[in-house]
DNA sequence: CCAAAAGTGTTGGCGTTACACCCATGG
DNA sequence: CCATGGGTGTAACGCCAACACTTTTGG
């Protein structure tokens, strides 16, 4: 039975959610994936694949689900382990290989499936985690927070009760720096507390508003 | 590299989350577990071990996790995909075959992982999730409910307030029946609800309190 | 001085918790 | 009539959602 690894790599482009597809293979696109090593872990094999397809293998990464094809006529039976991650950067070009994650373009074997649980996964881990600072390269402001978290959830949020919540949180910290851009009042910036770079809800729903 | 299922199959017995365990193997316990046949699906063998170890196949069942374990010395790699079930029933005596699922014996391999996660996994759903009724045989009273969800949180709930909310979900309704026993007044008899029989949380959080 | 993003507090409503007594029955 | 488990309502509190203006800067 052929054991393969599928990640799904997500990132924020242009204010929209994107993923990353691997190149064409033969018209239709695919999930970066691969066959992990017999030395390897399935976690290691898809660290692996996140550095060959990201350039960066030291992403926010677990995972996802595993999916099952049975053995049909003539073929094998494939299993596949899929992971997802989460590339951090609102880089407006360099979209290069990104595609829209709600409404893909047609995607090989059952990686729709996949993408579509992935999709689903991530926003509702939004609504109970902070993994989604994860799409935020340090140092980061709080704007740019909430524009990650409208992005994930799809709907605007309350600018004053998402930074008394966020900060509440305790899951970033101020730094010393400001950011200026343009003709505004500089904004504070922040970074991920290293006691906890992520942090699954103590107790209640962090955006239900 | 070696695929395999294995299954956590929760009850309770006596009032105590209890767990399946196969028979030793060389004197050290095991999670019923077997490998998928090559034209079966990870789910279809998960449910086939499901009713090799208790006799009913149609148990509820979700995957919970995949394990690996690289090739060491040896030995070629393994992958273990984990699936959680419940078993209803409080049935006094038929423990045959449970062990005490917080405090287990010492299991093969990385079963006590597994173990550990699916007890976690439960709770957590527990909080916000309705899966709790699976432990339940039809047709139930509310005080059996909520003694299920008393022996998986592990602490006592307010009566009153454990009623108002779990009959505001509408995850069971009244059948006509009453249940008499002794000399008490009859409790009324419920079942899942057809339209939900189990119901994840559709915003906030079930058991707070 | 104007435009634009950053930043900040309060209040009303609702949901949650805490809490104690009556009901129905069999023996 | 008593013991036992089943069944029920309300009031206080705290958290959440709604809401608008001031600050800071560059041009």
């Amino acid at each position: 039975m052929q054991v393969r690894v599928e990640v799904v790599v997500f990132a924020i482009r242009a204010g929209k959610l994107r993923v990353l597809l691997a190149p064409p293979e033969g018209g239709v696109r695919a999930l970066p994936g691969g066959i992990p090593g017999g030395d390897e872990s399935l976690d290691a094999a898809a660290r692996r694949v996140l550095g060959e397809a990201t350039g960066n293998d030291d992403l926010y990464l677990e995972q996802l689900y595993t999916f099952s094809e049975p053995r049909r006529a003539g073929a094998g039976g494939r299993i596949s382990v899929a992971y997802f991650a989460i590339a951090p950067g609102a880089g407006g070009q360099d979209a290069a290989g990104f595609s829209p994650a709600r409404r893909p373009p047609r995607l090989v074997r059952d990686h729709g499936r996949i993408l579509a649980l992935g999709v689903e996964r991530l926003r509702t881990k939004t609504e109970y985690s902070t993994v989604p600072l994860r799409f935020l390269e340090e140092p980061f402001t709080l704007s740019e927070v909430q524009a990650v978290y409208e992005v994930l959830l799809d709907r605007p949020l309350d600018k004053r009760n998402f930074r008394r919540k966020m900060l509440a949180l305790e899951a970033i910290e101020e730094t010393a720096g400001r950011r200026r851009v343009g003709a505004h009042r500089p904004a504070r910036l922040f970074r991920l507390s290293p006691a906890r770079p992520y942090l699954l809800k103590e107790r209640g729903i962090l955006f239900p508003f």
